[in-house]
DNA sequence: GTCTATACTCTGATAGAC
DNA sequence: GTCTATCAGAGTATAGAC
């Protein structure tokens, strides 16, 4: 009894919503991150649909962070473990859900724009993979296993500019590696690199 | 008289169409980057604009490839010669005109479609881009200066993802520095990098 | 070659009934 | 909370006059 019933069962119905308009994304690719497609795949109505968000913009951010929540709970280790590793396996997810990345390269560039509803989200977005990175490669750093000449700040930046310009690269053509590119980026900054960069 | 003379005028008249859409996005901006926009600025209604042009997206495919045009013939070296200066010189640029760098990365996303009639403007313009790092990074790679274990496919996919991501970035927060993502890709593949990356 | 005018399509937003 | 219905607006494409 913490919460209102009504309140709860709205929460309850969007969170079922963002889950259900991920899943059409990912199934039916690009062409379904529409609101009408949306609404159809959870049994709305278009108005019925927008009437738990402030706006199609809204709604689609949501949609992205819902999938961060998702994506960082199952890829991500607890507490900073094997990042590269990680990375990975996101990247190999995201390879197989083309619809969401596609919308995900949409939506970064609209948030260009400081207006744009998804501009913090972004913002925000890049502000935590930059700040994991940076500790990931601080601790590299601290093992002795980084050129000392590369700070933490440049290789985390370079990491996250790979992987969204793989991102790009891989919607043009999908027989690009977004997992080697990344893997690139990471091993650009470490010692060791035998046999690993190809 | 080697061309008919109403021909070459629609020629010549497409030119300079283009060359003014291209200096009134890089100095109005992302906004200026609509048809509306563009016949205005050129002194076309838009109807007239698009008489020189099959479509809008034909329209704004045919500007950016003018921008390459220029940017080509002002800021790379003949034959292959010192590659990332080049590079760094068209990004300080780039830096200059953030309509621009709007615009393609927005073409950039919705290239990925095969039907887009940007999708082959693309797919040319990332092949050779990736000729010439590959030829650099193999010449480098010829004169001893490149890690072994790294080979010039990879190290330039990385650079042409390290560009495209810290486009994305910068536009996002314009305190990025690109030059320095991409500097840092560039060098994540050589030998001798001491006190280069920071 | 260029304009005016219009038609059309898409899609998001809103009002109001149930 | 959800629907139907309608509106509003943007923006492109086209027809046809000059």
């Amino acid at each position: 009894m913490t919460q209102r019933g009504s309140y709860a069962k709205g929460v309850a119905r969007r969170e079922q919503i963002l889950e259900a308009a991920l899943a059409v994304i990912a199934r039916e690719g690009y062409r379904a991150a529409s609101v009408r497609e949306i609404a159809d795949a959870v049994g709305l109505s278009q108005a019925g649909l927008l009437h738990y968000f402030d706006s199609k913009e809204h709604l689609f951010v949501e949609i992205l962070r819902k999938r961060d929540e998702l994506d960082l709970r199952t890829y991500h280790p607890e507490g900073g473990g094997d990042l590269p590793a990680a990375y990975e396996r996101m990247i190999a997810h995201n390879a197989q859900v083309p619809g969401l990345v596609h919308l995900f390269a949409r939506m970064s560039v609209e948030a260009g724009d400081p207006a744009h509803p998804a501009h913090a989200y972004f913002a925000d977005r890049t502000a935590g993979f930059l700040d994991g990175l940076r500790d990931w490669f601080q601790h590299a750093a601290d093992a002795g296993r980084m050129a000392p000449e590369v700070s933490p700040a440049t290789a985390s930046r370079l990491v996250q500019a790979a992987w969204d310009g793989a991102q790009l690269q891989w919607l043009l053509d999908p027989s690009v590696d977004m997992a080697a590119i990344v893997r690139a980026a990471f091993q650009s900054a470490l010692t060791g690199r035998e046999a690993q960069l190809r």
